[in-house]
DNA sequence: TATGAAATAGCACATTTATGCTATTTTTCG
DNA sequence: CGAAAAATAGCATAAATGTGCTATTTCATA
């Protein structure tokens, strides 16, 4: 079994590993700090473990889920120190059964979801359950914006720029740009601004995320 | 020599302790991961060396001040994800002398850091050191806008354009250009966005007004 | 199977932002 | 009083936004 521990943070790989070694002797850990680096590791072990902080590695839901798509052997434990309701409901529904833990969470529960983990199974930290079973957020009607249209609509309300979305996500400038003239015609806002209103009004970004 | 760790994520502690042990044999490693545990660790041993998440503990920098101040014999590393430069500049210059180091930082940087406050030593990182030399700043004080400022960073915060705002105030749009660099550079943002957020946390906006 | 919606990508251009400068007048305060 | 901010106003420019178009591919489904 091969761990990979994908964070950029020195530390946190750390204390993953003083958790992860006695628990899973034998089996090997490696550590990545980058997305690239991630890839090679994963195109060299597809079965592996990884855990990843999704917030501190610069990812996009979108990259993840391909990621998991093109290695679906590969077991996937997110480790994140804050996710959005909104994120956890996107990767929960979208049938990847990913096991998430929060940094925040306790020493035991790590161990845990840490040793579910190395035997296939997926733990999920309190506010992932809660989320899933929420279901399929109840959605009134009127909320006419695709997936990718609420994803991107997010980025924009955490202030993101066209170019800085599309280079995170691999796209075109002008593909991001026609998706938020979409938005922007759906919405029926012309700015910014008040695409970011909606989209508060919407859950599609709160402002726990927003203070960050 | 004894070692409090006060963060409040397990992970982290465990990573702490995991690059502490081998670089101080025999030295006690205590954990804390509330403010009244600190503070009642502090009195038992005053000259600990405190190794603190000032951002996930909770804490004002009075607070912190205030503590270091009633057991001058500890010696504080902070140790933090994310540090503002103004809360460096308030603390390293307050005339404690706080060692800093990142959780971003480099495993060979944080046991330096570590290596060094065990002896008693300051250890700053890149931005620490950097905030040092750029030494006092021209207002001593952190809520600096002015009362112009202020309405006019309400405005941008509601999403009013500068030639709204001006037209508006009966002003030049060069003046409220003015104004809005003048807040851009106080606050250390380079956009709408980020300066919203400020307007956000200091209640110069809030989300009622947001709203409507 | 065909129709449309969604996702992708491009060109062009006016507007706005963000930031580099300078400079005068007014206010504030030691 | 006199120095230091603050408020006012300007020029110039790179970057980003907002919006007018077109066009291909993919995919669901009526």
């Amino acid at each position: 079994m091969v761990f990979i521990l994908a964070d950029n943070q020195d530390i946190t790989r750390e204390g993953v590993r003083a958790l992860l070694e006695p628990l899973a002797p034998g089996d090997s850990i490696v550590e990545t700090s980058s997305r690239a680096a991630l890839m090679g590791q994963l195109a060299a072990c597809p079965d592996a473990v990884v855990v990843l902080d999704y917030t501190l590695f610069d990812m996009s839901d979108i990259q993840l889920m391909n990621m998991k798509q093109r290695h679906p052997q590969s077991l996937w434990l997110l480790f994140s120190d804050e996710l959005s309701r909104h994120f956890l409901r996107q990767v929960l529904l979208s049938g990847q059964a990913f096991g998430v833990v929060m940094k925040t969470d306790s020493r035991s529960d790590i161990i845990t979801a840490l040793a579910k983990a190395a035997r296939g199974e997926a733990y999920l930290c309190d506010l992932a359950a809660q989320v899933l079973r929420e279901g399929v957020p109840a959605q009134g009607g009127q909320a006419c914006l695709t997936a990718s249209e609420r994803l991107i609509l997010h980025e924009i309300a955490l202030g993101k720029t066209t170019k800085e979305i599309a280079y995170a996500q691999n796209l075109s400038f002008h593909t991001i740009n026609a998706h938020r003239r979409n938005i922007f015609r759906k919405l029926e806002v012309n700015n910014v601004h008040e695409a970011t209103k909606y989209a508060f009004r919407a859950g599609i970004i709160d402002l726990t995320e927003y203070y960050i």
